[in-house]
Formats: C-alpha cells, sequence, structure tokens
DNA sequence: AATGAATGAGCCTTCATTCAT
DNA sequence: GATGAATGAAGGCTCATTCAT
C-alpha cells in the first residue's frame, strides 16, 4: 500500500506496543491511531487491516527469530553449547522485539487456528523440533541427565525463557546476555547447593 | 443473588472453560449460554454480568490456593522442603483448576488495574512474599546458591510452574504430583549431568 | 383473574404508587414486585400484563372522578357555582387518588393512541365539553370576563388544578378544600390588588 | 467530541422533537437515527450517549433561558412589572425551545437525582428564589394580595406558565407574547367580572 | 398463590471498516 | 496522506412474560 516504509514501520512498533500492553482484542483501532496522532479511518491507508497490522509484526518478529536460529544450528556446536545459544538468542530477541514476543505469548494460541497464521504452526513445530531435537542428543551424549522425562524438560526450557517477555523492560539492569547466562546457570545446574 | 449453589457452578464451570480457551474478551456471553444450553439472557439470572461470572471464577480458585499455600507455610518446615511443598501444591491447583489458573494467567495482568479486581494485587503480593522468603530463607540457610540474582531466580520458579497450566490437561499421563516431582528435580538440580 | 379484589387493590396501589415515583415505562414489574413483596412472575397470577395494570389503575380513577363531576353537573348550579364545586371536587380526587393523577398526568398523552385506553380520549372530550360549557355560560351570563380567549381560559383553569398532583402530597398542612379556596380565589379575582 | 456544530445542532433538535414526543425512556436511540436519516450508531459519532443528548438539549436551553431572566431580573423593575417580564420571557423561551421545556417538564424530577443532571436542582432553587422574591416584594409594596398562601400561589403561577408547553404549537395563532398577554391579565386580574 | 428458571425481543453501545473530499 | 462522517454487525444487558412445580 504506502510507498514510504519508514511510516509503516513507526505505526507497526506502535501498534505492537499496545496490543502487548493490552491485548489484541481490547485493542481498539483508535487507540492505536491515538497513539500515532491519526485517526482511526487513517490507517487503512498503511494497512488492509487491524489483524494485517498483526500479521506483519508477528511475521518480521519471526522472520528475524530463525534468522538467529538458524545461524545457531548451522554452526555445528556440541548440545550443551547449542542450547547455550539458543537461550542467549533467544533472550536478544527478547530485547529487541519486546512488544512482539509478549503478542506471540498471549494471542498465538488462538491464532495458529486461521489459515492466515499458518506460519504459526510451522514455526512452533520446527522450534520443538530443534529444541528437542539437542535436548536428545545431549542426553545420548551424556550431557543432559536421561532420567528426566525429555517433553516435560523441553516445556520447561521454553518456557522459562519465553515466559521473560512478560517482565523484561529492556534497559533496567540487567543485560539480555547477563539474563541467559543467569538462566542457563539454573537451568544446567539447578538453584540447590551440591552437596 | 439466587441460591441453588448448584447450577450456579456448573454454569461457573463452563464459563471458566470457555474463559480459558478463548480469552476473557473474546468470549461472548452468548458463547457461554451456548455451551450451557440456554440463551443469553437467561444467565444474567444467576450472574450480575460477565465480569462477576470472572470475579467468582478468580475469587474461589484464589481462595482455595490459599488454603492449601497457608497450610504449606504454617507447618514449620525447611526451606528447601516448603519449595518442595508450595511446588507440589501449585500442580494440584492446577490440576483442579486448570481454566481458572490459564485465565488467571491470562488476565490478572489488565484485571489488578480494576477496582473490583484489588484482591488479585493483594494475592500476588501475598505470593512473592512467601516465594521470596523462603528463597532467602534457603540461601541463608545454604540451602540455596548465594551466586544468583535471587528475584531472577523468583520469577523463574514462579513462572515455570504457573506456565504449566497453559499445556496441562488432566488426566494425562502424568499425576500432578509426578510432574511436580520431575519439576523440582530440574529447579533444584538442573538438567546438566553432574561432573 | 384472582378470588380476592383485596390483594388486587393492595398490589395496585403498590404499583400505582411506583408508576407515580417513576414513571410507567422506567418502571420495571420487578421493582412493583419487590415493593409488594413477592417476586416479579408471581404478579402476572394476578395480572395479565404490566399494561393491565395501568389500565386498571387509569378506569377506576376515572369512574370515581366522573362520579362526582356528574353529581355537579347534575345539581343544576349558576356558572360560578359550579366552576368552583368543579375544582373543590378535582383537589379532593387528587387528594384520594394522588398516585393515578400523576400517572395521568404523564401518560395519558401517549395512551390515547392505544385502543386499549379509548375511555382515557372519551374522558378528555367529557371533560373539554363539561369546562368550555360552563365557562361559555358564564361568559353569558356576565360572571365571567367576555375579553379573554375561551380556549386560553380553559386550559389555563384545566392546568391550574391538575398540576397540582405533582406536588401535592396528603395531610400535608393544607387540606383538599383549603387549597381549592385559595386557587379559586386567584384564579376568579387575580392576585393582584384591586386599586 | 467533535467540532461541526452545524450537524451537531440539528441532531439534536430531532433528538429533543422524539423526546418530548414520546418521553425520554421510551425513545429509542433507533428511533432519533430514523428521523435524522442516519444509523442508530452512527450517533455515537457526535455524542457519548443517549444520555449526553439529554444533558445537552437541557442544559443549553436552561442556559438561555438564564440569559433571558437575568436580564429581566437586573433591569431594576417594580415586582408587577418583572412578574409580568418574567412570564413574558419564559412564553418566548417555550416558542424557541418548545421540545426542550416539555422535556424538562416531564423529565426533570427523576433527573435531578443524578449526579450528572445537578444542575436542574440549581436552575430550580435559582428559579424559586428569583420568583417567590419578587412575589414577596410585591405583597410588601401592596402591588400582590396579602391574604394568599405565598408558596401556593409561586407554584399556581409557575405550573400555569409552563405547562403551556405541553398544547403550546409555535406559529399557531397566538404569539408568545399575545398568550403572555391573555395569562397575565388572567392571573393578575383574574377571570371573574369584576362587581 | 407463589417460586424459580427460562425465553425472546429489543435496547444502548462499540468497533472495524469504508469512502468522498 | 489524512479527515470526517457514516455503516453494519455484533455484544452485553434488561425486561415483560411464561410455565412447570
Amino acid at each position: 500500500m504506502t510507498a514510504s516504509p519508514e511510516r509503516r514501520r513507526e505505526l507497526l512498533a506502535t501498534a505492537a506496543e499496545v496490543f502487548a500492553a493490552h491485548g489484541y482484542n481490547a485493542t481498539t483501532v483508535r487507540k492505536i491511531a491515538d497513539e500515532a496522532g491519526l485517526l482511526a479511518g487513517s490507517l487503512y491507508y498503511h494497512f488492509d487491516s487491524k489483524e494485517s497490522m498483526l500479521d506483519e509484526i508477528l511475521s518480521t518478529f519471526l522472520d528475524e527469530l530463525w534468522e538467529g536460529y538458524d545461524a545457531v544450528l548451522a554452526a555445528g556446536l556440541g548440545p550443551r553449547e547449542t542450547i547455550e545459544a539458543l537461550v542467549t538468542e533467544s533472550f536478544r530477541e527478547i530485547d529487541r522485539h519486546r512488544a512482539a514476543v509478549a503478542i506471540y505469548q498471549k494471542e498465538s494460541k488462538h491464532l495458529v487456528a486461521l489459515p492466515r497464521f499458518q506460519y504459526l504452526a510451522d514455526s512452533q513445530q520446527k522450534f520443538e523440533k530443534a529444541w528437542l531435537g539437542t535436548l536428545e542428543r545431549g542426553v545420548a551424549a551424556h550431557a543432559f541427565r536421561a532420567d528426566l522425562d525429555i517433553r516435560l524438560t523441553y516445556r520447561f526450557v521454553r518456557d522459562t525463557v519465553w515466559v521473560a517477555a512478560s517482565w523484561y523492560r529492556p534497559g533496567g539492569g540487567h543485560s539480555p546476555e547477563e539474563i541467559a547466562r543467569q538462566y542457563l546457570s539454573m537451568v544446567l545446574d539447578g538453584i540447590a547447593v551440591r552437596t
């Protein structure tokens, strides 16, 4: 639609912020427009619909996420190092796309049902494959414990990372790398003192 | 309003299920009514409003949760045993109030702003005090590691547990106690093999 | 419907009071039932509908009003004495049927359109004939001024009387007869000091 | 909300007409919209709510009324001349704001209870003060009779004037000034022939 | 006579979307 | 690129009314 991708990005950033703060359904097009300093109808010069804004926010985020993940997975690291790199990369994405991540967390469950958001299901599957595969490799290589249910472990690590988007605020004391280090330390070694 | 706590509970259970599945805002009163087998307007014989249904669902859940928590906290256990008991109790609540927990996870952030849901903020504060206090006791007693950011640890444990409500299905292979055991094992000892 | 005209009258009195206080449309059947100490549905054992309650209230009142008016009109009084008697009778009716009069004032304009309330139009016509006729007789007999628009005079006297129902409270200092005397004094002789 | 006082006034005029004809409660937003030639929802582009339309209609009317009244009261006239000027001004307002006056008559009693319509109570009080004060001045100056209950006289004059809005039709034979003259003649000198 | 529960129609309001200017 | 005004569908809620018990 628009010629200027400049304005587009601005508007999407605003929309993402509002979606993240109030939820997609509870966000009215007018609230976005107010925040962006124009009238509700005017947004339709730039975007087809409210849903297409959401679409563009999520797909942009996922594209960037997979750029990072694919680089890690292609690097030929050992299982423990792979997990470390994926976690660190994830916290970096949370740092850069906090709003998009928060939206993803809250809305993806409903959205996967819509044909338009098919790519969410694809991404989730690819995601699961990457993480589960790495964990299995790690168990086989005696890097990770063999006595745990591996799906439970997968969910545990996955949730641990992404749920952080709900409270993380960029520029708030901890860098993404520092948070990643602490999380990895807990996940890998536990919080109990070794005896 | 009316007495007949029988029908009330039935309707609330239905409402909770629909709220959990589609989100509070996206849930129409008619969807609840359809599911319950009556007309939308008829729900208002039993409840004041859609919001009051949500209110009753959440407050009932929190009341029961705190009954369990308070018993644990009053038992005079050591810090590690307290954490173990709280986690186990939490998974039991997820098992019994899955829908309410899922709703709580998704909606409480917006709801705390409403005066009517003040008790959510109260509960969160009490919750934080209980968990943070136990963790601090544990660090002081050399049961938990001292090199971790304690607030980060708190969020880590808290979120790890409750996010489980998003994928947990009662009667699905693992009992709540079994899940609690595995989660505790990961959180306390880590997933890496000890060297 | 009911066998006991006792209960019927009680319920109608309650209904009239609520209709008068809040207006017919703004009055819910439940408000009446609450006031009467039963449930909304139970009123339908005694009455066909909300409208039929209104109907019975108004027709009962008009029946009594015309009993009094007809007696006056049949007495063969002079025009001035007839006006005096009609005004006095009107205030007596306001005293005895305050609620019904208030309802009549507020609602009759809309109700005349409904076939069921045809008798309101009939009554109004008969009313106008009686008053206008008396005034005309009075002008012819040089009892009333000839320089005034007679329809205007009619409306003036009519409204002067009936609008009192909006503020009149039975047992409040002035008896109906006393109020009638003062009103008649103003209407007949004016409020200005004679020079 | 919006600017364009043009359209606003049109729509308010339509709304006032419908409110006056059917009563506020019995008037549906759709009826107003139909009359105005748009859809019900479209009214909310111009107004916050049905109640805010009513508010604006009444406050606009009262503002204009008090402009006129205040001018009269500040003119330093004698009591009789003040009453004459107030009555004349009142009929002029009825002529210009017939619908608003009719609404005021029918609804103000319920509305004063609402905080939003506090100004109705204020106006009523100011109104009573102006009229009662003038009547008292007149009694003291021997312009008005001293043998009448002054509050009764006040209500009598007040209601007599305003109730005219229920039957007055602009452009119907009598000008507001002509009606005022006749009313004043009746109120001041009575309808009886002097003997 | 009255209750408890439900119906069904309608109401006020919201909101994504459209479009002439 | 944006505004102002409107559409139309849907949503939460109210209420007169019904009826088996």
